[in-house]
RNA sequence: CGGGGUGUAGCGCAGCCUGGCAGCGCACCGCGUUUGGGACGCGGUGGUCGGCGGUUCGAAUCCGCCCACCCCGACCA
C-alpha cells in the first residue's frame, strides 16, 4: 500500500477524549474511527490487522474440528421468548419490530440460533460430536462503554458453539477450547491467564475467563502466586480462619446515638470491626413459572468484610439483584444503620459463614440510635441461607495453601462456559442415543472479542513514540520508507517485497525524514527499510526493527531476502511460545 | 440511572465572566527554498460557534429546554 494514498491519516494529537494509551494510539495511528459512544469504524489498517487476528483463530478453530458458519445479526424474537431470554434480559438486549410488527431483536450472542440449527441438523449420536463457529457482529447496549474498543456496544466476536452427546463429549471439547484459546492470544502476541469465573447469564456449570492484566482493565482479579490459583472476583474463594473460641454472653442491649457506620460502631465500642456484624440490605428479583416475584434480602457479614453480590445472587438463585431503598428496608422494620436479623421477619436472611462461627458479635437492635452486645448466631437469630457471601480482598488467605492473596485488575478477551442442556432442552434440540432413546445436545460456547483483543494488543505493545505490533497482528510487515536520492530505488523494492510475499506500507509521500520516521514509529510495523542517497552511500538498504534501536545497512540486492528472513526469525520467536498449558478447574 | 465534565475548522485549544468583524497552533492547498528524526518564507482554503427557543437594536457570549460525547459509580462480556 503506498501511503500517499491511504485512506486514514495519522494525528500528532490524539482526540481529547481519548484517555488509555490504546485508544489513543489507535486513533492518532488511523486504525479507528469512533462514530457514537461504544460504535467504531476500522479504517483500512485496524481492518487489516483485525482480518490477521480473524484469521488466527480460523486456525485454531478449524485445528480442533471447528465448522466456519455465519449466522444473522438479527434474529425473531419467537426464540429468544422461547429459551426465556427474551425475558430475563433487560435493555442490553436492543429489541425493534419489523414492517409486519414481528418483533426482532439484535443479536447480544448466538446460543439461541445454533441449538435451533442443532434441533433440524442432529437427529443421531452418531453425528457428534461436532463444533461450529462464526465471526460475527454482536449488539450489546452497554450502559457505559468506554476506553475506546476496550468496551463498546458493537463489536465483533468469535463465538464457538461445541455440540455433544453427552457430559463427557463436553468436557473433551471444553478442554480443546482451552488450550487452543492460549493459541490464539499467544499467536496474536497477547499475555492472558486464565481465571476461574462466574457463569453469569448463560447458565451452565463451568467457566473460565482469558484475562489480560492491566491497571485499565475492568475486571478484579484474585491470584496466589504460592500456588496459581487464579479467580475473577466475583467467585474467588478464600480460607476463613476459625474465631477464637469464646462462650457466648448475655445479650445487652446499649445507646449508640448517631453510630450508624461499622467504623464508628468500632471506634464507639473500642472493639475491632471484627467483632461486629454488618447488615447489608438488596432486593432481589426471582424467575418464576407465575411470573416476577421481589424479595428484600438481609445480608450479614462481618463488620470487617464486604458482600460479594455475585456470590449472594448464586447463593440466594435470584435472577437480579439491586440496593435495597430506604423505604424498603422500613417496611420490615428495620432500622438502617442499626438493622440485625434479630427479631426480623419478611427478609430473606443470608449470613456469611464466618458470622455463624463467630461468637459475640455486636449488631443492630433495629431500633435507631441502639444496638446488641454479643448477639450469637442460633441462639438470638437464625438465616434462611448460610454461605460464602463476602468478597475475596488483598492479602486473605488463599483456599488451596493459605498464602497472602493478591488482586490484580483484568480486561476480559475470552471465555469458555459449559452450557450444557440449558438451550437444547428449552428448543427441543435432541438427538437418539445408541439406546434409541431421545437425549437433548449438550452444549458449550466459547467467545473471544476480536475489537477487544486489537486494543489489548495495541495497549501491551508500544513506547512513548507509538505501537510496537507484533508480526502475526501487524497491518503490514514492512514500512518502507523513501527518502531524497532513494525515491527509484524504493519503488523496486518495493514491488520486489510484494512479489516475495510480504506486506509492505510504502512511504512515498513528499514529507520530510522526520514526519516520515515519526509516523512510521507510530504506526509501528515490525520492520523498517529505509532507501534514501545516504543509505545508498552506505551501500544499500537500512534495515531496522521497530522495537529495537540499533539499524544496519544490507545490500540492495539482499534487502528482500533479509526482510523474508527477518520476518521468518519474528514468526519464530511467536511459534516457540505455543506450548500444552495445564488444564485447571 | 445517579454524580462530575465537555461541545467553537480534520485534531488540539483561546474567545464567553463584562453581548458589538470568529481567532490561534497543527493539518490541508499554491509558489519558492529546504529535507536522515514532527523545516522555513510568502500567499491561500475550510465554521449554520452541538440543536431549538427566548431576551436584546445586536447572541459563540445572557436565560430556558433538548441532544451528543467523555470520566466516576451502578451495570455488564
Amino acid at each position: 500500500m503506498k501511503m500517499s494514498h491511504m485512506f486514514g491519516t495519522t494525528m500528532r494529537q490524539a482526540p481529547s477524549e481519548a484517555e488509555t494509551t490504546s485508544h489513543q494510539l489507535l486513533v492518532r495511528a488511523g486504525f479507528i474511527r469512533q462514530l457514537g459512544a461504544g460504535i467504531y469504524s476500522l479504517m483500512p489498517m485496524g481492518k487489516r490487522s483485525i482480518d490477521k487476528i480473524e484469521n488466527i483463530m480460523r486456525a485454531e478453530m478449524n485445528a480442533i474440528g471447528g465448522q466456519e458458519l455465519f449466522m444473522p445479526v438479527v434474529h425473531p424474537a419467537d426464540l429468544w421468548q422461547e429459551t426465556g431470554r427474551w425475558y430475563q434480559i433487560g435493555d442490553e438486549m436492543s429489541r425493534f419490530k419489523d414492517r409486519k410488527d414481528h418483533d426482532m431483536v439484535l443479536a447480544m450472542t448466538h446460543e439461541e440460533v445454533v441449538a435451533d440449527l442443532a434441533r433440524r441438523e442432529v437427529q443421531s449420536y452418531k453425528q457428534l460430536p461436532m463444533l461450529v463457529y462464526h465471526i460475527q457482529t454482536k449488539w450489546r447496549d452497554d450502559p457505559r462503554p468506554r476506553a475506546g474498543l476496550i468496551r463498546v456496544r458493537e463489536f465483533t466476536m468469535k463465538d464457538s458453539y461445541s455440540l455433544d452427546a453427552d457430559e463427557a463429549g463436553l468436557d473433551v471439547q471444553y478442554r480443546a477450547h482451552y488450550q487452543a484459546y492460549f493459541n490464539i492470544f499467544r499467536r496474536a502476541g497477547l499475555p492472558v491467564i486464565s481465571v476461574g469465573a462466574d457463569v453469569g447469564m448463560m447458565g451452565g456449570s463451568l467457566a473460565h475467563e482469558y484475562m489480560y492484566l492491566t491497571p485499565v482493565g475492568e475486571d478484579t482479579l484474585v491470584l496466589c502466586d504460592a500456588c496459581g490459583y487464579r479467580a475473577n472476583r466475583q467467585i474467588a474463594r478464600f480460607r476463613k480462619d476459625q474465631p477464637a473460641a469464646e462462650d457466648a454472653a448475655v445479650l445487652e442491649k446499649v445507646a449508640t446515638p448517631g453510630v450508624s457506620t461499622i467504623e464508628a460502631l468500632a471506634n464507639f465500642l473500642s472493639i475491632p470491626k471484627a467483632k461486629t456484624a454488618k447488615a447489608v440490605f438488596m432486593t432481589a428479583t426471582f424467575k418464576g413459572d407465575e411470573g416476577d416475584s421481589q424479595k428484600l434480602v438481609f445480608a450479614v457479614v462481618r463488620g470487617d468484610m464486604e458482600v460479594n453480590e455475585t456470590k449472594l445472587t448464586n447463593a440466594i438463585q435470584a435472577a437480579e439483584l439491586r440496593p435495597a431503598h430506604e423505604e424498603e428496608i422500613r417496611a420490615i422494620g428495620a432500622a438502617p444503620g442499626y438493622a440485625s436479623p434479630i427479631g426480623l421477619q419478611g427478609a430473606l436472611i443470608v449470613v456469611d459463614e464466618l458470622v455463624e462461627r463467630s461468637a459475640n458479635l455486636v449488631a443492630g437492635a433495629n431500633e435507631e440510635g441502639f444496638h446488641y452486645l454479643n448477639t450469637n448466631y442460633g441462639r438470638d437469630y437464625k438465616a434462611d441461607i448460610v454461605a460464602d457471601i463476602v468478597a475475596a480482598e488483598d492479602g486473605y488467605a488463599c483456599m488451596n495453601c493459605g498464602q497472602p492473596l493478591r488482586t490484580s485488575r483484568g480486561v476480559e478477551v475470552g471465555n469458555i462456559f459449559k452450557l450444557g442442556t440449558r438451550y437444547s432442552a428449552s428448543l427441543g434440540a435432541n438427538f437418539l442415543d445408541a439406546e434409541g432413546a431421545e437425549r437433548p445436545v449438550v452444549m458449550g460456547s466459547y467467545g473471544i472479542g476480536s475489537g477487544r483483543m486489537l486494543a489489548c494488543i495495541a495497549e501491551e505493545h508500544n513506547d512513548e513514540k507509538g505501537l510496537i505490533w507484533p508480526i502475526t497482528t501487524a497491518p503490514y510487515e514492512v514500512h518502507l520508507v523513501s527518502l531524497r536520492g532513494g525515491e527509484a530505488i524504493a519503488a523496486e523494492l518495493y514491488e520486489e517485497l510484494r512479489i516475495a510475499g510480504l506486506d509492505v506500507l510504502f512511504d512515498d509521500r513528499d514529507e520530510s525524514p522526520g514526519v516520515k520516521f515519526n509516523d512510521a514509529d507510530l504506526i509501528g510495523l515490525p520492520i523498517r527499510l529505509t532507501v534514501s542517497e545516504r543509505s545508498l552511500q552506505a551501500g544499500g538498504v537500512e534495515f531496522k526493527l521497530r522495537r529495537d534501536a540499533e539499524r544496519s545497512i544490507v545490500p540492495q540486492n539482499q534487502a528482500v531476502r533479509a526482510t523474508v528472513d527477518a520476518v521468518g526469525a519474528l514468526l519464530a520467536e511467536i511459534e516457540a511460545a505455543i506450548v500444552p498449558v495445564p488444564f485447571e478447574d
